[in-house]
DNA sequence: TAAAAATACTCCATAGGTATTTTAT
DNA sequence: ATAAAATACCTATGGAGTATTTTTA
């Protein structure tokens, strides 16, 4: 059995006559007389009465009837959706984000856009640490993620430079250096002999290792006197005045009581990149599509 | 497209290779090739990421199957389904009762018998008036309609006749004629005097008229003193002293306080048909299946 | 280099066309 | 008598076979 006797038996249950139907499918009535007959054959069920002025549908054609329109069907539908997965307009997408990404004004929006242009691709959303992210990546549990460190292990990965940022110092409230916020920016050097609290070191070494060997270029060993486990901890723990620390600039959107931020005279590599890593190779359309729309929404927005 | 792409296609992503799929079909590699990029011309779409060691799905490739495994196990479902729809295994039968028809023991079992041996043929059953199933049988609302009367206007219709059973008096207890019960039957004529509860005559002309005429043939005329509904109620005005009624034996099973049954003399014509009707021509095979259960039943009832 | 897919061609089964007959009212 | 399906026969498209080449890790 073949579609094509589900369409001629389709158009002949619909006009009633086979003449007519052969009108419609652009043949001749004797061979689809023929097709007809093939298919009940095949099936092993009467599908038609034959009546002197035309094809009656038995109880066994209403059936089958039934079930042939709703075959077709999803065969045009099959097709269709086919075509958009291949245009990457439809699929799932697993994006991962390191904890401090999603406070980058850029990330929620280029999110959102993308949600607005392909909106029958379904996104699945995971926030975590960089090193179980790039693990997830390799492994394809991810198919996308933002990371902010400039480089850890990378190899296999196509890591697409989005933009970077400043990197701050934020003072507990009241601190000394806090005091005229608004003046020139600080030189790091300044930091000498203060208690550093940082992003542990393991969920994203970029940051950290970026800070101290700063530090030392500017003539000092920081002293850290605690790790903190997501972003938003160091900031709780400066507010505390456990001590201070140096955070990207995007973070002042966390207008955090107990915490003022002070920039920082411009020091190579103290700066907190953004990028998008993805897996190297044909990546499938959606996630192509979304790559595309970060890199072109990254360069708009810089 | 026809359904030989759809076989093809997955059959070679179940097997990740054309050669071996190939063989699996019974075809051989260069022809299964073309078939599969003449699907893949005609998709739009490329489904197959073709590699030195087989062939890999793409994201479009993975999307179609899906689709054509649901496809191909709905035409199997549909050849199936029609079949057993052509064999009168399947499908719908919208049966009528008289009335009185459900209090013949005979009725339930047969619907349960049938029940039984054909439990994806879904039944709606529906109680009404004679003349109502009857019209409701040529509109094709009904299928099959059990009837009692034995000749209302059946043109264009096959009615079978099933049994028949006897009629008994019924009398409110503590009445004259009631005191023995238990001995010899009782002559039509003795009810002379009597009041009359009947079946209304609108709704099952068959008994109303029966009784009539079996009265004169016994030389009186019965006061009908009211006419009910349904047989049910007959039986509550008897039981309530209004006057004696005439029903079928087998409402004796309605063990109903008040009413008393009495045996009657043989008389011709004074009996309750049960018939089962149906419409002339060729049934629907679930018709058919049911109308040969029922006579079948109705043989060895008897 | 080796396994697998693609290409080039040949063949024939069968879908489809043409002419005519049969069927059922 | 007539409308429609069935039958008979013919044609040719394209699915499948055989032999060979190309591809890529």
């Amino acid at each position: 059995m073949e579609l094509r006797h589900l369409r001629y038996f389709v158009a002949v249950a619909e006009e009633g006559h086979v003449t007519r139907a052969a009108e419609r499918l652009g043949i001749q009535q004797p061979p689809l007389s023929l097709q007809i007959r093939a298919l009940e054959r095949e099936v092993g069920a009467q599908l038609f009465r034959r009546r002197p002025r035309g094809m009656e549908l038995t109880a066994a054609g209403r059936a089958f009837f039934t079930d042939a329109q709703e075959i077709l069907q999803r065969v045009d539908h099959a097709f269709a959706s086919t075509r958009r997965t291949a245009r990457g307009e439809q699929g799932r997408i697993a994006i991962g984000f390191t904890n401090s990404a999603p406070f980058h004004p850029f990330v929620p929006r280029v999110i959102r856009a993308f949600r607005d242009g392909f909106p029958l691709v379904a996104l699945n959303l995971e926030e975590s640490g960089t090193s179980e992210l790039v693990e997830a990546l390799r492994a394809e549990r991810l198919d996308a993620v933002f990371v902010r460190s400039s480089a850890p292990d990378y190899s296999g990965l196509a890591v697409h430079f989005l933009m970077e940022e400043k990197m701050m110092a934020a003072l507990p409230a009241g601190h000394r250096l806090a005091a005229n916020s608004g003046a020139k920016p600080l030189d790091l050097a300044a930091l000498n002999a203060e208690p550093f609290v940082l992003y542990r070191r393991l969920a994203g070494p970029g940051f950290y290792d970026a800070i101290i060997t700063a530090c030392r270029d500017a003539g000092f060993n920081p002293t850290v006197v605690q790790e903190a486990p997501r972003i938003l901890s160091t900031l709780n723990l400066v507010a505390a005045g456990l001590g201070i620390s140096i955070v990207p600039a995007s973070l002042q959107r966390m207008q955090m009581d107990g915490v003022v931020y002070r920039r920082l005279k411009t020091v190579r590599k103290l700066v907190a990149p953004l990028s998008l890593a993805v897996r190297r190779g044909e990546p499938s359309p959606a996630v192509g599509r979304f790559v595309d729309l970060v890199r072109k929404t990254a360069k708009a927005f810089r």
